[in-house]
DNA sequence: ATCGTGAAAAGCGCCCTAAG
DNA sequence: CTTAGGGCGCTTTTCACGAT
């Protein structure tokens, strides 16, 4: 057994109101801080976030102020202890007392994710979920994939920032995936606008991650006229390979092969130099773009 | 060990153009 | 008209190093 975190749970509110960083430290917090069980608050060093979630020290001592600074955390005064013993209180000086802050939706959140938790624990009961229909739905988002397994991992910079990413939409859409096909016997739809509306991420980021998850093998998709039909939606196995690069291009391979020669023809007639009369600017672009066509 | 700082690297998003 | 996708500047994260 694994004694770290295998996932979170996340809803795509969230993101309403959270960068993608905030939104993984906030709901690995609200996992603890939402139980009463647990006194209602979250006892971890930063280590222990950064170790759980992939994160350097420095992301996750800047999320967590921002999530104060947007009342969705309370940072909450731990009690003074007498110094009988310096190793304790020096554990406890360090470790993080959070509680759930006065947000709305942070609050709401943390209701429905206590509710949702003891549901678990208790088994599912459908009769629960029909008088009590929930006001947020999660979905669980695959952390471990991001913990580094050994150092000689030589991941490149800013992986990770990707990746969270790739990883919080892999479970939208499994999520909504395993429903439809489910409940509704069908492949799910989304356009990248859409996508992009809920994460709050621009449409580019959204289509770059679509490829990274193919790339990855975690999702197969088709493109339905403006839409994005997702045809598989696979559960998150390996995601160490990483990538190579990032593809914005959403296009079937076939129809890319025959687009790059199209493209450069295209290039090639716009690149004109600018009337002598022309702004320095224009000038200075057209031998930009003229050094950058050279290097191809 | 933790925290702060600065620089480099990489991703992100704005803006623009092409295409439908 | 809307949408897809490329280029480039800006922002964010990570890394390295030093102090406490």
């Amino acid at each position: 057994m694994n004694n770290k975190t295998q996932f979170v749970f996340m809803s795509d509110g969230l993101f309403e109101h959270l960068t993608e960083t905030e939104a993984y430290i906030f709901s690995f917090v609200a996992y603890f801080a939402c139980d009463a069980a647990k006194g209602k608050i979250f006892k971890r060093t930063t280590a222990s976030l950064c170790k759980n979630l992939g994160y350097s020290s420095n992301t996750v001592r800047y999320a967590i102020e921002s999530l104060i600074n947007k009342s969705f955390l309370l940072r909450d005064t731990p009690p003074t202890r007498e110094r009988k013993n310096l190793k304790y209180n020096y554990i406890e000086e360090v470790s993080h007392h959070l509680k759930i802050g006065s947000h709305e939706y942070a609050i709401k959140f943390s209701d429905w994710l206590s509710i949702m938790l003891d549901q678990l624990r208790k088994g599912t009961s459908k009769e629960f979920y029909k008088s009590h229909p929930a006001e947020i739905s999660f979905f669980k988002v695959y952390v471990t994939a991001l913990q580094a397994k050994s150092k000689t991992e030589n991941w490149k910079r800013n992986q990770s920032r990707h990746l969270h990413k790739a990883l919080a939409l892999h479970g939208y859409l499994f999520n909504k995936g395993y429903w439809s096909e489910k409940h509704f016997n069908s492949h799910f739809s989304r356009s990248v606008s859409f996508l992009s509306a809920v994460f709050q991420w621009s449409p580019n980021t959204i289509r770059r991650l679509i490829n990274t998850l193919k790339s990855l093998g975690l999702i197969k998709y088709k493109i339905d006229s403006r839409r994005i039909l997702f045809q598989k939606v696979n559960m998150v196995e390996k995601m160490r390979h990483g990538y190579k690069q990032l593809i914005s291009q959403l296009t079937s391979t076939h129809i890319k092969s025959t687009l790059p020669t199209l493209n450069k023809h295209i290039s090639l007639s716009a690149l004109q130099r600018p009337a002598p009369n022309a702004p320095p600017e224009e000038h200075a672009a057209f031998l930009a773009k003229m050094k950058a066509h050279q290097r191809v």
